[in-house]
DNA sequence: CCAACACCTTCCCATCGTTGGAAGGTCAAG
DNA sequence: CTTGACCTTCCAACGATGGGAAGGTGTTGG
């Protein structure tokens, strides 16, 4: 199997395929008498692993980490929830900075009539208004 | 003033000042004899919307569309409002995004006892698990 | 047999916002 | 006249991904 096919076969795309073994994530592919990187339907298995745990946020450090505790069949599960509650909590902090985010802005919105004047409670905010980010 | 002050009092770091006026964020600042950028008190204001409205999350291409409209004296305040709430739906586009894998991860780390034992369904959902992501 | 085309390789560059450092010039105080 | 704090420009890194160039490979079809 060649690297399109376990793109397409995983999810990854060859361009972050090659990205990942170059960075130490996934180890170096086996190759073809012509150069070609060449995988299984183990390393697929991989590669949608590391798609999953992308989708669900984890960093590629924290991925290989995953990773590690995946292949280490004595593993405490402890370590793998511990990983994810800890991923749970940055998940939860980012949330709660864009809500702020969100909160004051449909504050300043709804404080402003949004038609043709130029008066406007966005802008006075930005230039340093009084900050009722409540 | 010089830069240094600048970004004191504007809570904008000499290194960004720079860069912004690099990417013609903002107007090249006005140079002493010995090349040192000065600033005045309407620069450190400007400096400070950018501050806020980063703070606000909007993109530095957005703060530009931003600092135009604050600028122009006949604006009208539909087109920044319009600004706000299209930047809040990205916003809260992201939250979703996030809150998605919140919901996830929590939902597989309930069901993770997290001991000492290898038994783990998180690694087992992102070995390639049924995805009850519900 | 050779052309066309799809695929692979490595390499560099771009994004986005920010930070770090190096190498060098300037300025004020001791 | 030196020290230290500041300034200048330039170059590079982060994290994750994409785009593209230049060149080799492999298969198919005329």
């Amino acid at each position: 199997m060649n690297i399109g096919q376990a793109a397409e076969a995983s999810g990854v795309s060859a361009k972050m395929i090659r990205h990942y073994e170059q960075i130490g994530l996934l180890a170096p592919a086996s190759r073809s008498d012509a150069g070609y990187r060449r995988y299984g339907a183990s390393d697929v298995d991989t590669l949608r692993f590391v798609r999953r745990a992308r989708d669900l946020g984890f960093s590629l450090d924290a991925i290989g980490e995953l990773l590690d505790l995946w292949r280490d069949r004595s593993r405490a599960s402890g370590e793998v929830k511990a990983l994810a509650l800890s991923h749970v909590e940055t998940l939860e902090a980012k949330i709660a900075e864009l809500q702020s985010m969100v909160r004051t802005l449909r504050h300043l919105a709804e404080a402003c009539h949004g038609d043709d004047r130029p008066d406007c409670p966005i802008l006075d905010d930005l230039a340093g208004g009084h900050h009722c980010h409540g």
